[in-house]
DNA sequence: CTAAAAGTTAAACTCAGCTTTAAGTCAAGC
DNA sequence: GCTTGACTTAAAGCTGAGTTTAACTTTTAG
């Protein structure tokens, strides 16, 4: 197969599949007469790497549990530590979104005139203070 | 207020602050041999705009219903528009990352060996190639 | 008075995940 | 045999929201 196909087949542009190659996610494949010709389980390959891709695991770590055979630690349970990991944060960015979508609520269901007006009406000043103070303690 | 002190009491660093100025998010402030100084009500719209940041708003759209004077459309209205639309976003955002965390679960909980032994014991083969089919379809 | 801390600028750098470009080589159909 | 489309490379560009750097000036503390 060659690199378009391989790319079509996948939902990705061949610049995509050279950049996972050059990246070390993908293993060089066969040359004929310079070209890329891949075996067909490549394609099974490059889905894994996109679903952990849309999973929101980075590249470097689906690098790290794909070749991960020179490792100790058998894949599996890396893997597995992996994607706990990953959960956690899943679950922080939904209480996030879930707060956000609280807030827009009340500010597109408001009757003031600006955003300003807003801000004070729903008590979000101290809101605003609180972040700053977490963000510079933060800092410290 | 010099811009250190307003940064701190942001909790951003001076950088952003004029990197805010520069994008034209703050008015250029008046200056004392060529330093910054603040009024005491930058504070507010320094807050104003991280709050806006953090709610998800880019800085062009938050430059776009803080200066938006100019246009003809009453600000309340337009920032309600936009406050909509993010809040799509917002929604879509929730429930990608509840399916995601349903697969990360049912991938922490599984006894296989491999990533791809996972995939396939899940079922999740025909979800590739169904998220595979999507990304070509979006592309033509 | 002096040294350190905080201010100034423009321009370059960062992160991830690719895409685009330029300049060339190879393959396929007529 | 010729054209067109697919392939090759390295290097540069893109997005957003800033940060960092370098070289310099101003303010503040001791």
């Amino acid at each position: 197969m060659k690199i378009g196909q391989l790319a079509t087949l996948a939902g990705l542009n061949a610049s995509a599949i050279r950049y996972y190659e050059k990246m070390g996610l993908l293993a060089p494949p066969q040359r004929s007469s310079g070209q890329r010709r891949y075996p067909s389980d490549a394609l099974h390959r490059v889905l894994l790497i996109r679903f952990a891709s849309d999973m929101g695991f980075t590249l470097g770590e689906i690098k790290l549990f794909l070749n991960g055979l020179r490792d100790n630690a058998p894949v599996g349970p890396r893997w597995k530590k992996l994607a706990a990991r990953k959960l956690i944060e899943v679950d922080q960015n939904i209480a996030r979104s879930l707060r956000l979508k609280t807030l827009l609520q009340n500010l597109t269901q408001c009757h003031c005139a600006s955003l300003q007006q807003c801000v004070g009406a729903l008590g979000l000043s101290e809101n605003l203070r609180f972040v700053a103070k977490r963000a510079r303690a933060a800092k410290s």
